[in-house]
RNA sequence: CGCGGGGUAGAGCAGUUGGUAGCUCGUCAGGCUCAUAACCUGGAGGUCGCCCGUUCGAGUCGGGCUCCCGCAACCA
């Protein structure tokens, strides 16, 4: 389905400003939106690129009270450092603005009005949990209690994390507050609803037909939310930070973050018009005409908010259009472990920027040669120095230097002329004038990774050109010939500059200055008299250099240590509880029992099963969540403790007569119990 | 059996409509010496996660199994 498009309006995910960017987010969002806006603006085509901080939500408000300051202070610390960080590393964004902007406020605001007025809500009253000392509603995730299956004390309003139990907070026995510990009232609550399940018919039509060429990912997940019929999502919530429900009598409510976020790339846009009204025009154009492209940036979490609820929300407004593709990609690992802002584990972008001046290409280069467009991929700073030194450095960098040595040595930085071309130049140049048309079609099929490989693959023929060439011998016997050889690597090497612009700006501006390129543009891509004979060039400088092996052991070092160090942070012992009879204690029969044998249980990822001997004379079965921790063989022999007269209770078809004792780590490691000398099976403990 | 994506040389990835399995890095050998010990050429290295089926022919199509990641649960 080829359309012509007028214009592009590129938006980028807006990230959450509890935590600074990390590499994940720029391989995710940032670097593929940032080449595809550089592509664009460099083809003369008219587009913006949108980004912003999304400053609403739970997050920020548990953050503020764990800090002792205001939500305000959080999210201007995490806006500016975002942006400021976005900015150094060349992320070309047209507008940076925030969610707590009095546009966004006021647009948002406007926007649920509207499909209000006009009846596209359902409004619906509900019980929810309410925390009465604080005055708050919880979200599920937020409300703890007594897991109804495995009766572990700490199970969450969705999941029991020691059994794997799925739970909805009605469930748990004596919920309360997971952040205060207070007990919970069911209250009810009104809130508003976006009937998706009405959108069913257009949105399968609109994805499953008309977009049959999004990426597989994002074209899958669509297919499996619609599949699974859809169904009504509230768009407000109880809470005191946000943007207030427009609506008489919804004191205390704000809009859902989901609902208000996408938005901000619309209040967004209208802040970058409103202020340069010559430059961009009205927004509306960017937003509400046929022929403007829209393209959303995102990673995969995000791809049912984009092509559903987005999409449903624009759509009952009624005046806007629609995500033309909605390139997602999948998570990006750190040294084999997963990104966790929480946990701090990250390589953050402003400690970079800060630890590696002047290195933004060198990691643009290799997040975009490593991008995880069809599957999750892993950054290691081996591969980080090897991509540097054995592909930037060895093949473009090398070859541009090759290049204007030899231009100083034989001609003292002149472009020399260009005489008759071979069959060899001929051949070389047919190889790479159709880099342009292979970059294009890649670039516009969001194929960044291929693109860039296709850029630096003109280095690799400038490189194969010039030892095939040999000039320093030809240069003895035909020096007219020389002349030939060296304008045509120079053209290479101007090209480069110009292909490369889109993934690596700052090393072409540089290449730029070295071979004295004022004014290029896309369309030069191929042209073979760039430079034009008889040019004066600067004296060459590097154009990359090389990472050193400290430098990637001190990142991989710090890395740990981090790692490390959060953990131990992290640990709190938990508060002791309430007191307890001897009476009550006496009810528990703690006992020793003597593993006989240790198997996982089939099908089962947590699940142990023990036989235990308790000095009764008969087998005693126990199923323990505690295989992650632990190879079955290992505890077989070894004494362990375990609850004698807890109820038995069935676990994925076997019954389990008791509970064995486990010690929790700080990092939630599990250490199951023992005695340390020999103790017969079946001793009681106490 | 909740849903989606993925499993292809040592590592990271491509494989378009089924027809001799490719690319980058690493590795080994050779060449070159203008260049940041860089560059160029060639070689070795794969039962395409496992099993069954369709077909003259399957990495590719169908079925079953298995492992990893994500979503549902506000980290891209």
């Amino acid at each position: 389905m080829e359309k012509h498009f007028k214009r592009t309006t590129i938006t980028s995910a807006l990230p959450y400003a509890n935590g600074p960017v990390h590499i994940g987010h720029l391989a995710g969002v940032y670097v593929p939106a940032d080449i595809y806006a550089r592509y664009l603006r460099l083809k003369g085509r008219e587009c913006i690129f949108i980004g912003g901080s999304d400053e609403h939500g739970v997050p920020v408000t548990i953050r503020a009270r764990k800090e002792g300051i205001t939500v305000q202070e959080v999210v201007d610390r995490y806006h500016n450092l975002i942006k400021d960080s976005f900015e150094r590393f060349g992320i070309s964004f047209d507008v940076y603005s925030r969610t707590t902007s009095p546009t966004h406020h006021k647009l948002a605001s406007d926007f649920f009005r509207k499909l209000y007025d006009e009846g596209k809500f359902i409004e619906q009253v509900s019980e929810q949990f309410y925390d009465e000392q604080t005055g708050h509603f919880l979200t599920d995730r937020n409300i703890r209690g007594e897991c109804p299956r495995c009766h572990a004390p700490e199970a969450y309003g969705d999941q029991c994390e020691v059994c794997g139990a799925t739970l909805s907070p009605e469930e748990l026995i004596n919920p309360y507050n997971a952040e205060t510990g207070n007990p919970l009232v069911k209250k009810p609550t009104k809130h508003w609803y976006l009937p998706l399940d009405k959108d069913q018919q257009w949105l399968e039509k609109w994805i499953l037909e008309d977009h049959k060429e999004w990426r597989s990912n994002v074209y899958g997940q669509c297919k499996s939310w619609l599949d699974g019929g859809l169904h009504p999502r509230a768009v407000t919530r109880d809470l005191d930070w946000g943007i207030p429900v427009p609506i008489e009598g919804a004191e205390g409510k704000v809009l859902y973050v989901w609902f208000d976020a996408p938005i901000g790339y619309i209040s967004n846009t209208k802040e970058l018009c409103d202020a340069n009204p010559e430059k961009f025009g009205p927004w509306e154009k960017w937003w509400k005409d046929p022929e403007t492209r829209l393209v959303h940036f995102i990673g995969k979490d995000n791809i049912v908010f984009h092509c559903i609820v987005f999409p449903a929300m624009l759509k009952a407004h009624g005046d806007y259009i629609l995500p033309d593709n909605v390139p997602s990609n999948e998570f990006l690992n750190l040294e084999g472990n997963k990104i966790s802002t929480s946990k701090n584990y990250a390589v953050w972008l402003n400690e970079y920027l800060d630890e590696l001046p002047g290195r933004q290409d060198e990691l643009r280069y290799v997040l975009t040669a490593n991008a995880p467009e069809t599957k999750d991929n892993d950054f290691t700073w081996d591969d980080f120095q090897a991509r540097c030194n054995n592909e930037l450095v060895a093949v473009y960098g090398n070859f541009v230097n090759r290049a204007l040595q030899l231009t100083q040595k034989y001609y003292e930085g002149q472009v020399p002329a260009c005489g008759e071309l071979n069959a060899y130049d001929k051949e070389t140049l047919a190889e790479f004038c159709d880099v342009k048309a292979r970059l294009e079609q890649l670039l516009e099929g969001f194929k960044f990774r291929e693109a860039q490989k296709e850029a630096m693959n003109l280095a690799r023929i400038g490189n194969k050109y010039i030892a095939d060439c040999e000039p320093w011998k030809v240069v003895k016997t035909d020096p007219e010939r020389v002349k030939t050889i060296i304008y045509l690597s120079l053209q290479i090497t101007a090209n480069l500059a110009i292909a490369f612009e889109p993934f690596l700006p700052f090393s072409s501006k540089r290449l730029r200055e070295m071979i004295a390129l004022d004014t290029f543009s896309w369309e030069d891509l191929g042209r073979t008299d760039i430079l034009p004979a008889g040019k004066q060039l600067p004296k060459p400088e590097l154009l990359f250099t090389k990472i050193e092996d400290d430098v990637v052991a001190a990142q991989k070092k710090k890395l740990e240590d981090t790692l490390k160090a959060n953990a131990e942070a992290a640990y709190k012992a938990a508060p002791v509880k309430p007191t307890v009879s001897f009476e009550d204690f006496e009810k528990l029969d703690i006992r020793v029992g003597l593993v006989k044998s240790c198997e996982k249980v089939k099908k089962s990822k947590k699940l142990l099963k023990f036989i235990l001997d308790d000095g009764s004379g008969k087998d005693r079965t126990i199923l323990s969540g505690i295989a992650q921790w632990y190879e079955p063989e290992r505890l077989v022999g070894k004494r362990v403790l375990f609850i004698a007269n807890f109820a038995p209770r069935q676990m994925m078809g076997e019954e389990s007569q008791g509970m064995i004792l486990s010690a929790v780590n700080f990092n939630g490691d599990l250490s199951v119990t023992t005695t340390i000398d020999d103790v017969r099976g079946g001793s009681q403990v106490g």
